[in-house]
DNA sequence: GGTGAAATTTTAGGTGC
DNA sequence: GCACCTAAAATTTCACC
C-alpha cells in the first residue's frame, strides 16, 4: 500500500467531506486536480477507500436509542459463529458487531426508537437464535462521540 | 419533521451510497430529479442528512485494532462529564463514546495500530485524566458488522 | 505530476397538471 | 407538490506534455 503525505491527507480531507470537489482538495493536498483525483481512483480500486456514504442524524429519524449487547454463544465452534454473524448481518437493528476477547463473545450496538421495540428485538430476533448462552444489555443515554474519521499515521 | 415514504427511501439509497446521481437516487424513488433533489435539500437543512463522508478500511491503513474501554468515573458532576467529553474529543484514537445507565459510566471505542500504541494512549492519555476511577479494556478480535445505515422506519 | 479541452452531471428556472 | 423541459454552471475525465 505505502501511503505517502499526500495520500493521507486526502484520506483525512475525504472522511470529513465527501462532496469536496477534487479541486479543493487538491488546494488543501498541495497538488492539481487530475493527479489528485488519479490517486483517489487509486485508492478506491485498493479498497482502502471503501466507499462514499450519508450520515444521518439518529435522533432526527426516531431512533434516539442505541443499546449494546454482550452475548456469550454456549460454544465457539466455526459452525456456530458462522450461523451468529449470518444472523445479525441479515437485522438491520444490529449496526455493529465485534467478536471480542475475554468474557464475552461478541459486543453489538443495537438501534431501536424505543424500549418496546427493544423488547420485541430480544424476543423475536435474539432469543430465537439458537445456541446463545447469555445476553447482557446496557443503554446509552447519549452519543458523546461518533466519527468515521480514523486516526491514520 | 414527517418523513414519508419517499424520504425514507432517499435517506436509505444515500446511507448506502452517497454518489448517486440525482437522477438514479430519482428512478429509484420514483420520483424525477427536480423534485427528489429538493428533498435532498430540505433533508439537509433540517439536520436529518448530516453530512457526506467517505469510509476508510480499517486494516489497509494499518489500523487493525479496536478496543472497547469501560470507564467509570469518581464523580458524575456535570463538571466532571464535561471535562471527560472535551478530552475525548480532542482524540484522534477514541472513534465512538457513549454515556451509559449501569455499572460504567462511559463506554469507548478506540482504533490503535498495535498494542504499543494502545499502551501509549492508557498511558499518556487516560492516566493523566482526573477523576478517572477504573478502566477496563477489551479487544476485538475481528469487526463482523459496521455499518452507518439506519433501520429508519 | 501538470495542462487543457470534451463530456457528463448537477443545478436552477419556468410551465402545466 | 410533482412532472417535464430547457439552459447554464460546475465537475469529472482523459487525452497529451
Amino acid at each position: 500500500m505505502a501511503l505517502d503525505r499526500i495520500d493521507v491527507k486526502i484520506l483525512e480531507l475525504l472522511q470529513r467531506d465527501a462532496h469536496m470537489t477534487a479541486q479543493a482538495i487538491a488546494d488543501a493536498a498541495g497538488l492539481s486536480p487530475s493527479p489528485c483525483l488519479r490517486r483517489i481512483r487509486i485508492l478506491e480500486e485498493k479498497g482502502i477507500l471503501k466507499g462514499y456514504v450519508a450520515l444521518v442524524d439518529q435522533k432526527s429519524v426516531g431512533l434516539p436509542i442505541s443499546v449494546f449487547l454482550s452475548v456469550r454463544l454456549e460454544r465457539q465452534r466455526e459452525e456456530e459463529l458462522e450461523r451468529f454473524s449470518a444472523a445479525i448481518n441479515r437485522w438491520p437493528e444490529v449496526v455493529e458487531c465485534y467478536l471480542m476477547t475475554g468474557q464475552r463473545d461478541y459486543l453489538l450496538r443495537v438501534v431501536v426508537p424505543d424500549l418496546e421495540s427493544y423488547e420485541a428485538f430480544i424476543k423475536t430476533r435474539m432469543s430465537r437464535l439458537e445456541g446463545v448462552a447469555s445476553i447482557e444489555s446496557s443503554f446509552a443515554l447519549s452519543q458523546v462521540k461518533y466519527t468515521n474519521v480514523l486516526p491514520i499515521r
